[in-house]
DNA sequence: TTGTACGCGTTATCAA
DNA sequence: TTGATAACGCGTACAA
């Protein structure tokens, strides 16, 4: 039980060469069987694990995925995650996490110590100053050194790489004339994630959707710690409000709490819905209608793609996967027939 | 902007030899002024960026801690791995993260990929079924292998390795006789995260108090995907439960939705409490009173400890944080004075 | 069937 | 002030 037991000990105890030894753990059929049981069983009682530093250098991959996400707390990047750990704990790879916070800098710095070898590759979702200064050099960075890179979720098109994201526009349209078909006719965007390419996207769907049925348009922008409570409750004691499409889960969450301690009732007096399917909305009461975007598929999706560009199973030009995704009706919306 | 720019090339370049190029990049005073900016303004122009494979390689070192939890959905973990993160960064250390998923096995595989030099240091929380079995060989592995290990919140005594966690009996006992002090004596432990070390102190913290205090003990396991809620409704109906104690943040959320779904009101009804203040207990109406673990700081410490060890800054004898805690005090506990 | 020698990219020691 | 060389641990082409 020596501390790190390498080739060239296992060798020296066994009397033979390294490359024998590297070859009979390995099972080449160029050594013996004798001395191939010889060897394999000294390795396992002396618990020989090889050294990747060596494999690492020698191959010039890590076998490791480097993952940048905005955020943990939120349910949505935690489950991607969860979902691309265990596509790459099925296909070998490790993770490097990285949170950036939604800074910049952190993402930048981030990726410089990614990029100096100790990832195969890189799978990111944009932080939200990224995507409103539109800055994008250290992404080109990523690029030039050859380092595959995935962008998820939070994607910008200019970026010539792999995308994996959901049709938010498409979502957000389909959430809106739900509501409308409902009876609704006074919705409301709400969004606490500004200046996100997501939140742009829904926000987009939703205006579509009100313009085409020729009704009132009302986007509310909010920080998230300090929820605009007295606005909504005016809104909802002048009548002018009946629906609430929310950007992300804890926005509407806020909104259905800050609707319920007015003393207005959900859905009755206004109907809300979410995006992500989280143990929040879950079990909130009452249970949010959301729009679910398979978080852990898009995870999964995201991981699969950035170790088949690494294999060079994908086309030259990059892939974008919008994923479908479902709208789960609770409590939180009327029923309509 | 060539791929994988090394010192070799950059040598060519400049017409000079290797040990030239990296003394210069790492400002030695051996080198000429001259020379020093010659090649200091091509790598820049150049993007050179060190392989961290051959710097690896040769300090047998990676700036890299290998983190194992048993899940990133729960706000306790995902928490703690943000402070984690927090402090790594802060440190210059990468993070490889694995999910056990609350398995064994899958704990295994990952201690196994990661003593393969991968990391320079292992924390971990241990998985429900690693605790209930008992099964500690995988961990002596670790140890074996020269590799310093940081357990925290979910800790086993006989491994001789440093730990962080807090402490869960008197916390448990403190909030008991808050509720007790609150006239509360009907009091029931809950728990969906059975077979824990944290669920096993802090039962025990509970029973303690309710002996102490001469009341009746009882105590309910779950399964946080079925929750029993015919049992809660009829000791509501029987007016046997005037508090509970909740083992961790799902559960508490999960009876707070059972007992309102009965028809029943918090607090004057049943008064709970719960453990780890997360965003859906701040949510949540009623809002949680909760027991703050401190999460993002254990996570902190965790990685503070392991990086000091690694740094051979701390004691040779294992060292044991047990972090002080607090409860915090919101609707779903009846006031006193 | 086994052993020798080399290269991966970096740093460090020592010689020029 | 600079350069040649060895070393980290592994795998492998080639020689023995």
């Amino acid at each position: 039980m020596d501390k790190n037991l390498t080739l060239k000990e296992l060798a020296k105890l066994l009397n033979v060469s390294i490359s024998t030894v590297s070859k009979a753990l390995s099972g080449s059929p160029e050594i013996s069987l004798e001395t191939k049981e010889r060897v394999q069983t000294l390795a396992k009682t002396l618990n020989y694990v090889p050294n990747s530093l060596g494999r690492n250098l020698k191959f010039s991959q890590t076998k490791t995925i480097g993952v940048i996400i905005p955020d943990i707390l939120s349910h949505f990047f935690a489950k991607a995650l969860y979902g691309m750990e265990l596509m790459a704990s099925e296909l070998g790879y490790k993770i490097i996490i990285a949170i950036s916070n939604d800074s910049l800098n952190k993402e930048r710095d981030s990726i410089q110590t990614l990029i100096s070898g100790s990832v195969d590759g890189i799978i990111m979702s944009l932080s939200q100053e990224t995507q409103a200064k539109m800055e994008i050099e250290h992404l080109k960075d990523v690029l030039d050194h050859q380092i595959p890179l995935v962008l998820f979720d939070r994607v910008l098109s200019i970026i010539p790489c792999d995308k994996i994201s959901i049709n938010d526009f498409t979502q957000a349209e389909q959430a809106t004339m739900e509501l409308i078909d409902a009876g609704c006719n006074k919705i409301t965007y709400m969004t606490g994630i500004p200046n996100t390419s997501v939140d742009d996207q829904r926000k987009q769907g939703y205006l579509n959707a009100v313009k085409k049925f020729g009704l009132p348009k009302q986007v509310i922008k909010f920080d998230q710690k300090n929820f605009p409570h007295a606005i909504l409750k005016d809104l909802l004691q002048q009548n002018k409000i009946d629906a609430a499409i929310a950007a992300d889960e804890l926005s509407a969450i806020l909104i259905m709490k800050s609707v319920i301690q007015s003393g207005f009732i959900i859905p009755d007096d206004i109907s809300i819905i979410g995006f992500t399917n989280g143990i929040m909305g879950e079990n909130f009461l009452p249970s949010l209608s959301t729009v679910d975007q398979h978080e852990e598929k898009q995870g999964c999706l995201a991981m699969e793609t950035i170790i088949a560009r690494i294999q060079g199973k994908l086309p030259e030009t990059p892939v974008h996967y919008k994923l479908k995704t479902s709208i789960i009706h609770r409590e939180s919306t009327r029923n309509y027939s």
